[in-house]
DNA sequence: CAGTGAGCGAGCTTCCGCTTGACTT
């Protein structure tokens, strides 16, 4: 009998299947061990770290032991990046008393062909990596365990926090209230005139200035009641509109919120449950791969759909410096447009479905069209020029699968020098509109931006922020408390690099090089804390 | 003797990232 462990149950379960009798196929359900809750558990000097088991972990940890001791050899198969080549580490420490036979076993999709090659190519351990992921963990805990006493006493609160993450995503809630506080309301008004072309189809036109003065758009609003008009120019271009890519964590939490108003931490619990039962795959990832088997079957199902013509091709996109890249996309195992589910899962399934198969379909094709119109009147010295834009769909491509709203209407046909009728000259009074409030949806996807935070904590960020009260939800919008200007206020005059935007990043390169072996962690760790403490 | 206040000490609070199910509200 032989061992393979990995972090999902799911996967062990489907693992377990390609394996088959000769294997007992293990979860471990994330991190095993874990620096202790309680105390820094960091010597903030030597980097000398204590690492205990997770609650519940012991009795999991035990029964490995006795599963390794009793097989040929042990293959760990824990995520392919540098969380999961610290979970397969800290196994080894404790399984290889039982059985020194362990090897590393890596794979980025669960196929039948990746999970075979990955036991006969297992191998050893990346122990730079491993060490990354004791240079991210240690940074954070001192950070955070540092820092936040700070704030307890300086705000006479001991439930107040800072991070790595939270500081950065509060700063940005922060700065964008105070924008929008700011913000001086601004009217303006545009001229526009209707007119109707020699068939009879209505166009609308507008003088490209914005008056702050409604008495000056006047003015020239009488001068074109008078005015003759016709089409001095038009310019039609072609312009192809890419598909959208296939999701990751980042993005469909961003699109569920928008177009189907679930939260992050309700999108992620339906998106758990439709890997649970097999019908999506991974749902925590920051890779836009698709395994290229499944994406001839969604292409199968373009041309059964839609037609040859609407079938694109498979597209590789290169993914964000901190990418980590250890699944695939977000996208449906089988080409099935629907699931037997009902409700807000069924909705998320048919939104990662539409979205997988248009990221494979055909560009669109649209016509932008303007049109520049000329007014002539004795009361004018000069001709003015009035504008019309507009767009028409010439190939709508992808766009049929997943919808796409073009914002302008189509123009009518119009040819240089046509003569139109005025029908009716209109001011129309615009605002200047302030920035919007961030949602959960869209923070999540700043943050992704920025390279903060993962695809396992995005939906957990903003909660932690209400916990602490530093934000309150007012209907999909988050707005951040009194506290949380404070807090902000505070962090970024006695420590800016820990809510400069580009922190994260920077930590992120250094981890690089440690990864690539070119640099000691516990440097790294040192020059980081000095940084951020401003010793 | 009961009530009050000062002083002291113990215990609690906190990070980010990986993964679910067992537990309580």
């Amino acid at each position: 009998m032989k061992l393979f462990i990995v972090e999902s149950p799911t996967k062990a379960r489907t693992i377990k299947k390609y394996l088959g009798k000769g294997f007992v196929v293990k979860a471990t359900m994330g991190h095993v061990k874990d620096l202790p809750e309680k105390e820094l558990g960091v010597d903030p000097e030597t980097l000398e770290a204590k690492y205990v088991y997770r609650k519940g972990k012991k009795k999991l940890v035990d029964e490995l032991k006795r599963l390794a001791q009793r097989s040929e050899e042990v293959y760990l198969g824990t995520d392919p990046d540098r969380e999961g080549e610290a979970i397969a580490y800290f196994l080894r420490e404790e399984l290889k008393r039982k059985n020194p036979k362990i090897k590393r076993a890596t794979f980025r999709e669960v196929t039948e062909s990746a999970i075979k090659k990955s036991v006969r190519s297992a191998g050893e351990l990346d122990m730079n990596l491993v060490k990354a992921q004791f240079a991210r963990r240690i940074l954070d805990r001192l950070i955070g365990y540092l820092l936040s006493p700070v704030l307890w006493d300086a705000f006479k609160n001991p439930k107040l926090s800072a991070g790595r993450v939270q500081s950065p995503a509060l700063r940005l809630l922060v700065e964008r209230e105070r924008q929008i506080e700011g913000f001086k309301k601004r009217k303006y008004y545009l001229v526009k005139a209707v007119l109707r072309t020699p068939s009879g189809e209505k166009l609308e036109a507008y003088y490209d200035y914005r008056y702050e003065n409604p008495s000056d758009a006047k003015v020239v609003a009488e001068k074109l009641k008078e005015a003759f008009f016709s089409v001095k120019s038009v310019k039609l271009k072609k312009e192809k509109v890419a598909p959208p890519k296939p999701f990751i964590t980042s993005t469909l939490q961003a699109e569920a919120d928008a177009k189907l108003g679930l939260p992050p931490e309700k999108t992620q619990k339906l998106a758990q449950f439709l890997y649970e039962q097999g019908f999506i795959t991974y749902p925590r990832t920051d890779s836009y791969r698709i395994n290229p088997e499944a994406a001839k079957a969604f292409t199968e199902f373009i041309k059964k759909t839609y037609g040859e013509e609407f079938v694109g091709r498979l597209r590789r996109f290169k993914a964000r410096a901190t990418a980590q890249e250890a699944h695939e996309a977000v996208r449906p195992t089988a080409a099935k447009p629907s699931v037997p589910v009902e409700g807000p899962a069924s909705k998320l399934y048919g939104l990662i479905f539409n979205r997988t198969v248009a990221s494979l379909m055909k560009e669109a094709e649209v016509e932008r069209q303007e049109v520049k119109l000329e007014a002539v009147s004795p009361s004018l010295k000069r001709p003015l020029e009035l504008l019309a834009k507009g767009a028409r769909m010439l190939f709508p491509g992808w766009m049929l699968a997943y919808p796409y709203e073009l914002k302008q209407k189509p123009l009518p046909e119009l040819e240089e020098g046509t003569l139109l009728e005025l029908e009716e000259v209109k001011i129309e009074e615009r605002e200047v509109k302030p920035p919007e409030r961030y949602t959960e949806g869209t923070l999540v996807k700043t943050l992704e931006k920025l390279g903060i935070g993962r695809p396992s904590t995005y939906a957990q960020i903003v909660k932690t922020l209400k916990e602490r009260g530093y934000v309150e939800k007012k209907g999909k919008y988050l707005v951040p408390t009194e506290l949380a200007k404070k807090v902000v206020d505070y962090l970024s005059e006695h420590y800016p690099l820990l809510v400069d935007y580009g922190f994260t990043a920077e930590v992120e390169k250094k981890l690089d090089e440690v990864e690539e072996g070119r640099r000691d962690w516990k440097e790294v760790v040192r020059e980081f804390k000095r940084k951020v403490m401003g010793e």
